[in-house]
DNA sequence: CAGGAACGAGAGCAGTGCTCTTGACAGCGA
DNA sequence: TCGCTGTCAAGAGCACTGCTCTCGTTCCTG
């Protein structure tokens, strides 16, 4: 979960304890004004040290806005596990109403945290292998909930998918351990697509004119894909 | 479609331009490194003059993003239109389809424009109220497309939808001239999420490890979108 | 043709990420 | 306990950014 260890040395609780703090200045400058706006100096200020010490710390901007990101996809991860955990296993609806409103609300939550790891990347960054990991824990989560739908036989029968678009799938099965039916694939990631598509779009405005109740919209929409992936509802 | 009356003074000519060519250097830079890393300099730079001189067409940096995002709006609203008139009034499916891959195509071949408006914005940027206008185009053509359907009679029967989620939409119902019902807004939004979603997820690469041939799959998901809201395919 | 508006050039301010050097200190082995 | 080694904070400095102000010049118009 956390580091490595508890430290030892004072030296290295020192350094434990600097690198927390310069990631939750990091944190609250984010969470003021953006991911984009994080700036070492800055960080610097408020922790009452000089700009060239941060470097002792991390090498680099992108680094620290790495490290943002990972603990972005995990916070993520954990409310998503929690939702999921929450509901009576075989309530395969309820727990997908709870996941999708744990996303949701995350987001609404966190807006720069979504957007530093939903929306476009900072200017010249480029997401290193370190974030794939806890970036797909959601999806796993999600696609649990389809496979354990599907073993439990409550999701009604598969259809017919275009050979193109079931060979397509061809790496996305390669993860899953038993064999899912495409159409089944295809539903859960249509539904993905717009539990997550919902939340960018609505933390981006695109509703701001048009929705007076999200959420009681957004309930409406999570139970709408859930029947749509063939969860009785 | 352009700007005023035809330039008239040789003034008036130059600065026509000039503003053209600091958009186009700007959209260059833009296409190259990401709206954000655009920089006023580097403009007046590319075109040999001092970055002082910048400020007399456009008063700061974030006038030039609005006008960028202006026109992106409206490069997309073009190509849908486009792709929407490329098929007969009565091929609700085919319209739907075409608008469907209008969207991607555009935002596979202008990704950072595409980030630009559906992304997160650029640092400390607020879209002012000019950009809502051609915001909203695209999505007006698919309700447009919708409604247009209901109307020629092939929507199967509506179905009942929650009271709140009714009484949530009463802003979208007085955009639209017709009265529609509910779970056919419904259908409609959800249709639109799903398409604007998945090419920003696309664009995130959020397909990467999982879609093989993501034009293909695409093209799946746009027509199971048709047949939910549904049109018939 | 004279006045005023528009314009390009340049200097300058405050801020950024990042590098390099300097001097101080902690932790370790002898 | 002494001295070496690696770590650390501090500061100066480079190249860059958005933006402002002033200065002449150039163009358009009354």
């Amino acid at each position: 979960m956390t580091d490595t260890a508890l430290p030892r040395t004072a030296r290295e609780r020192a350094r434990a304890e600097i690198t927390a703090e310069i990631l939750a200045s990091a944190r609250r400058q984010m969470a003021a004004e953006g991911a984009a706006a994080i700036s070492l100096r800055a960080v610097a200020r408020d922790l009452g040290m000089v700009s060239s010490a941060v470097y002792r710390y991390f090498p680099s901007r992108d680094d620290l806005l790495t490290r943002l990101i990972i603990e972005a996809y995990d916070a993520l991860g954990d409310a998503v596990d929690a939702a999921d955990a929450s509901r009576p296993r075989e309530d395969f609806v309820g727990r997908w109403m709870a996941v999708s409103h744990a996303i949701r609300d995350w987001g609404l939550a966190h807006p720069h945290e979504w957007a530093l790891i939903y929306g476009s990347p900072v200017p010249g960054y480029a997401a290193p292998d370190d974030t794939i990991g806890p970036g797909t824990r959601a999806s796993v989560t999600m696609t649990r909930l389809l496979v354990e739908a599907l073993m439990a036989g409550v999701l009604p029968p598969a259809e017919e998918v275009p050979r193109k678009v079931s060979r397509s799938m061809r790496s996305l099965k390669a993860f899953i351990p038993v064999p899912v039916p495409d159409s089944y694939l295809v539903a859960g990631l249509m539904a993905r697509t717009q539990i997550f598509g919902h939340v960018t779009l609505e933390l981006d405005g695109q509703f701001n004119a048009t929705i007076d109740d999200p959420h009681a919209y957004f309930d409406h929409v999570a139970r709408m894909s859930a029947r749509q992936m063939g969860f009785a509802g």
